[in-house]
DNA sequence: CCAAAATACTAGGACTTCCTACTAATGGAC
DNA sequence: GTCCATTAGTAGGAAGTCCTAGTATTTTGG
């Protein structure tokens, strides 16, 4: 994978695809499409929103892009960043174990999308359920030795390949990160 | 659905989830959790990559958070976000028609994903497909009377419910639009 | 001019997300 | 003390994404 590319998915390259992260990139288009929206939706007089609609189509590109990005440097691994995320929640936790309602509250998704992902984790032996001792209805997701272990090369080839390179400029992460945790908190995110 | 929302999925409202998202809201955790991760990466001593998981976790939960109102609010018109994103492209090209594959390389998205989301939306009977008279590979879709007539109704719901409710305040937006645009100027995508 | 390479699209599969509906267990109201 | 509402988790299904592997057509090179 290319090693100068930071978050970028194409870095020096001039093909039109990247087959590390299968997003076809749109290099020579010569011109952004989403500023380029931008001007459609003036034109057609919804000023109001024209903004609005440049920040969330922004955010869906950007986020298209560095997800691309995060799954590339996983995929060796044989873990995905959905899965990587529940491995982390319990590596953070104290006894190493959590409830299922405790990882989907805290990832913030679907209590089925954690039966998914746990289901498959524990294929791998990567993690154990159990019920829980006080509450008969819940289960207990522990991580095993197997999954602490890829838990922490997965982080090391994260931090190293992705978080390390965020090609962009301390100011602007720290920039995104502060508008990103407004919307969050008005969102009722915490 | 919450009138005085903007972006937040939960406005005043208490309740522990939204009905109208499907997101589950974290509102009483009391702390941030990607600020609470960004600690532990530093306790962890993996301070060079710290600011840059904060800022990727941001935007994936961000994006999380806007999707889930923007689905919420196409979800009654009969479009996901994917399918409206095909017929305003060709509400916007000049002949109302465009060939798969300049519909994929300027939403960014694989081959396959173009010939799903086209199958649905001829299945509606809001698109046609022809061969391309110049080009008997590539195949033309075109936008029908009632695919024109529901990406405007999808349009004017997405200015005036989400677009227009940006829930930042104007320098916030600028400031995410700038930096995700130096984002993916940098990931090639134009 | 004809064979080989590139291109446009589609089929089937893996994985994620959510939704609705269901079972099992807890705990409060009477 | 029993019944019922709430809660925790799971099953099945729809929809999105990508991937790999195919077919058909066009373009290129010898």
């Amino acid at each position: 994978m290319d090693v100068n590319a930071s978050w970028s998915y194409h870095g020096a390259m001039s093909a039109e695809t990247n087959a590390a992260t299968g997003v076809a990139a749109g290099a020579g288009l010569g011109f952004d499409p989403i500023a380029r929206a931008r001007e459609q939706w003036v034109e057609q007089g919804w000023d109001a929103a024209a903004d609005g609609m440049a920040a969330i189509t922004s955010l869906m590109r950007a986020h298209q892009i560095v997800l691309a990005r995060v799954e590339a440097t996983l995929r060796p691994l044989g873990v995905t960043f959905a899965r990587y995320e529940v491995l982390m929640l319990l590596w953070f936790s104290k006894r190493g174990s959590l409830p299922m309602k405790v990882i989907g509250s805290r990832l913030q998704v679907h209590p089925t999308s954690v039966t998914n992902a746990v289901d498959r984790l524990e294929d791998a032996g990567l993690v154990t359920r159990s019920t829980h001792p006080e509450d008969r209805r819940a289960m207990l997701v522990a991580l095993t030795p197997a999954g602490r272990e890829l838990a922490e090369r997965a982080t090391k080839a994260l931090n190293t390949d992705v978080f390390e390179q965020p090609d962009l400029g301390p100011r602007d992460v720290r920039s995104l990160v502060d508008v990103l945790t407004r919307l969050r908190a008005r969102a009722g995110d915490f």
